[in-house]
DNA sequence: CTATTAACTTATTAC
DNA sequence: AAGTTAATAG
């Protein structure tokens, strides 16, 4: 036990630690310590005698909370921290629903859907209303519908919601309340929850069972929250039901970092939480520890520009620093490699490591340019955030059959193995199968293993019956073999493993190593002891719960390795790097395009302008292009409006960086560059040596197949048996007239013949099973 | 039924 | 530029 651990607070934070019960608010500007503040509180709880298992503490990623563990263990000298009930949002309300999930009529070992496949599931659902999914797009219906249950909105209420249904009418999709209604059925059905469900349900849950609301206020006698401003309706709710017997709540936020309207999160949260309960305590974190003042002023003058905010004045004892280099670059090409070119000069003239440099941007399609700048330059990078290990096609793939495993009605995991690999269960088959599900109201799965009873026969039925009885062999395993056992025997029995290792393409290694790490991952979760302590749980069920919510942020096996990291703003929140880059400054790219429509969506990217300065601590580049690639052709952007609120005296426009950048311009600089200079740039993209070809925008003509179309089948064409066909023969095809077979190979069953059509496109091969044949003599 | 190819969409941000 | 969907040959 450190005795001392007040000792190393400033005033405020000290504040902050020593209020154990009633309403706590700590305003936390950035780089304030908030962190330290957060887990030196609960050390100080505990030291004062509450119970480790009466601490709720929600944390915006699952890498956070493993460290604030951490860091209670080192203050208090002891394990006891381990007891602690720490995590995000999703985790932790996963964790209890899991718990509770019957009460609901769910599943206890529900399956957690993503958004692709909750947008999946809208699909499928659109076209079943025979509605077009161009209009009716999966991903816009999905955002309708997670707005919704954010603000704890129900489907019937959806649908009778005037204000909500005139929305719909005037965006000309007035059946979104009726495919929210559909959806929530079938994922029932389903026995699913999408991420919005942890938090919906949590709260149905809470509000329906008295006897369960009253367990857990009693249990998490203290709450605390971190990144407050970020909350939604419905945490704010299901937090306000947990809290209100003991009203230990402490949340810790920084209006000036909200940054997930879109998830919908309200700033209203914060600035009200005063008038929430009685007395609260509020604490303002004030002085930065982290950046320079260079960098604090120019991050204070920014945020300056925003209105209502709650009234703070973020301060530094460190340094001046060194200025903000301001660099214009001619294209996104270039800007990746004047930010590969700083960051190889950086780390000669100011001794920095790899890890000390990160590259933030406002879309992760952004990337690309950094990527191919830093391979070229040979230094080592790490991209977070994208599309996540876990979205991978394969690994999605193989934990479909794990997820079907443990939850049979989950139909989008079915749907999506059911012919992987290849059995020849195909498209018309699924299609049936999904049709008698929903006629005779069971689950897919049911009408699975009773095949025979729904009429199919032959090779489709043997298909069907082997690989259910292959499911329910995995399902045998479930009870006395831990995940990683059970996942082996499903990548040998499915024959993944081996199908991907065959594959000798680069793709294709890749895709087998993918699979490899996440078999390893599941023994290394088999393998290390539960931190929570309380359960001792290495089943599946317990791993595919919490696979779907782990962020690549959260993956952190390589933690101290010597990269540079490469990562949207919003995933840079709550972290800090020596060296920032902040990247794409420019109009329609940051501030969004799709962001600049009214004032609040304005402020909101300012608030992420402020969020990307503040992770500096000593050096700042801020970047942008004359012109970049979209959408794989040429556009011009005018420079971020963000850049002209920048106090002149702390920015230097004229850094010229490292070497092959020509120079940079003012930012001053005149628009428009007629056809977009950029003649060097293309040329690069071709081999050396080759012109570019600037004329044949399509490659060419479609060549052949004009001949063969136009042949007409005899009147009464029909198809003749193939059993007796051989070679000599002479055939009519329906496309490519009259032909000679010449041979005849491939086994009984799959015959397959070559003829030569004169008249339509010399030799084929014809797979007599499918293609229609007529004996001609 | 399956594999290949052509055509078409798509890129805020994320648990 | 990259990924997905629809069309079509076999």
């Amino acid at each position: 036990m450190k005795e001392n651990y007040l000792d190393e607070l400033n005033q405020q934070q000290r504040e902050a630690v020593i209020h154990i019960n009633g309403p706590l608010m700590i305003v936390a500007g950035a780089g304030s310590g908030k962190t330290k503040v957060l887990t030196t509180r609960i050390a100080h709880l505990m030291r004062n005698g509450v119970d480790a298992f009466n601490i709720l503490s929600l944390t915006f990623t699952n890498k956070a909370a493993r460290e604030m563990k951490e860091r209670v263990e080192k203050i208090l000298g002891s394990s006891e921290a381990r007891n602690l009930y720490i995590g995000t949002f999703h985790s932790v309300f996963a964790r209890l629903l899991r718990a509770e999930a019957h009460r609901l009529g769910y599943p206890n070992d529900f399956t957690i859907y993503d958004t692709d496949d909750a947008r999946s599931v809208i699909k499928t659902i659109v076209n079943e209303l025979n509605l077009d999914d161009k209009h009716y797009k999966p991903s816009f219906v999905y955002n309708r519908i997670s707005a919704a249950k954010n603000s704890l909105m129900g489907p019937e209420e959806y649908q009778h919601d005037h204000l909500v249904q005139q929305e719909d009418m005037r965006a000309n999709r007035p059946l979104i309340g009726k495919i929210y209604d559909m959806y929530a059925k079938r994922t029932f059905k389903n026995g699913a929850m999408d991420f919005d469900d942890l938090l919906f349900k949590m709260y149905i849950l809470l509000k329906s069972f008295p006897e369960v609301l009253h367990k857990y206020q009693h249990k998490f006698k203290y709450i605390m929250i971190d990144e407050y401003q970020d909350t939604n309706p419905a945490q704010y709710e299901i937090i306000k039901l947990l809290g209100a017997v003991n009203e230990n709540i402490c949340v810790v936020g920084d209006d000036a970092q909200s940054i997930y309207s879109f998830r919908g999160a309200t700033i209203q949260n914060i600035l009200q939480f005063e008038k929430d309960y009685d007395d609260v305590k509020v604490v303002k974190l004030e002085q930065n520890y982290r950046s320079t003042k260079s960098i604090l002023n120019v991050a204070n003058e920014v945020i300056a520009h925003n209105t209502g905010q709650i009234e703070k004045n973020l301060w530094t004892d460190n340094t001046d620093g060194e200025t903000i280099k301001l660099v214009r670059t001619m294209t996104d090409n270039e800007e990746g490699r004047f930010v590969a070119d700083t960051i190889a000069e950086q780390k000669l003239r100011n001794h920095y490591n790899n890890r000390d440099f990160v590259i933030l941007y406002r879309t992760n399609a952004q990337s690309r340019s950094f990527e191919e700048s830093l391979r070229r330059k040979a230094i080592p990078y790490r991209i977070f955030g994208g599309l996540s290990f876990y979205q991978r096609k394969e690994i999605k793939d193989f934990v479909a059959y794990l997820r079907l495993t443990m939850n049979t009605r989950d139909e989008e995991s079915l749907k999506r193995i059911i012919n992987y690999p290849v059995r020849g269960i195909g498209k018309t088959t699924m299609e049936k199968a999904v049709v008698y599900g929903n006629d005779h109201n069971i689950t897919m799965w049911e009408v699975l293993e009773r095949a025979r009873e729904f009429g199919f026969k032959g090779g489709i039925l043997e298909a069907i019956d082997g690989f259910v009885t292959m499911i329910k062999s995995f399902q045998a395993l479930l009870n006395n073999h831990n995940a990683y056992d059970v996942a082996v025997v499903v990548g040998k029995s499915t024959n993944i493993v081996k199908e991907l290792f065959n594959d000798k393409t680069t793709e294709g290694l890749a895709r087998y190593e993918n699979v490899q790490e996440l078999l390893n991952s599941i023994k290394e979760f088999t393998e290390t002891p539960d931190e929570e302590g309380e359960l001792l749980d290495k089943s599946m069920g317990s791993y595919l719960q919490q696979i779907t919510l782990l962020t690549d942020a959260d993956q952190g096996n390589d933690e101290n390795s010597d990269v540079v990291k490469l990562m949207t703003i919003h995933a840079a929140k709550g972290l800090e790097f020596p060296v920032v880059f902040t990247v794409g400054l420019e109009e329609t790219l940051f501030p969004s395009g799709m962001s600049i429509n009214t004032r609040e969506e304005l402020e909101e990217e300012r608030r992420l302008f402020y969020v990307a300065i503040t992770r500096a601590k000593s050096r700042l580049w801020l970047t942008h292009a004359n012109s970049r690639y979209r959408f794989g052709n040429l556009v011009q952007n005018e420079p971020s409006r963000f850049l002209e609120e920048m106090p002149e005296k702390f920015i230097d426009r004229s850094y010229a960086g490292g070497g092959s950048v020509r120079n940079a311009f003012g930012s001053g600089a005149t628009s428009g560059w007629g056809n977009g200079g950029n003649m060097f740039d293309r040329m690069q993209r071709k081999a050396p040596g080759q012109a570019p070809q600037q004329s044949s925008p399509k490659p060419m003509a479609k060549p052949v197949s004009s001949a063969a179309t136009t042949h007409v089948p005899t009147p009464g064409f029909t198809p003749d048996d193939p059993a007796g066909m051989e070679p000599g023969m002479q055939v009519e095809h329906q496309k490519f007239g009259f032909g000679t077979i010449t041979a005849m190979e491939g086994a009984p069953n799959n015959r397959i013949a070559t003829v030569v059509f004169p008249k339509g496109g010399g030799e084929k091969k014809i797979m007599l099973n499918y293609a229609k044949l007529r004996i001609v003599r």
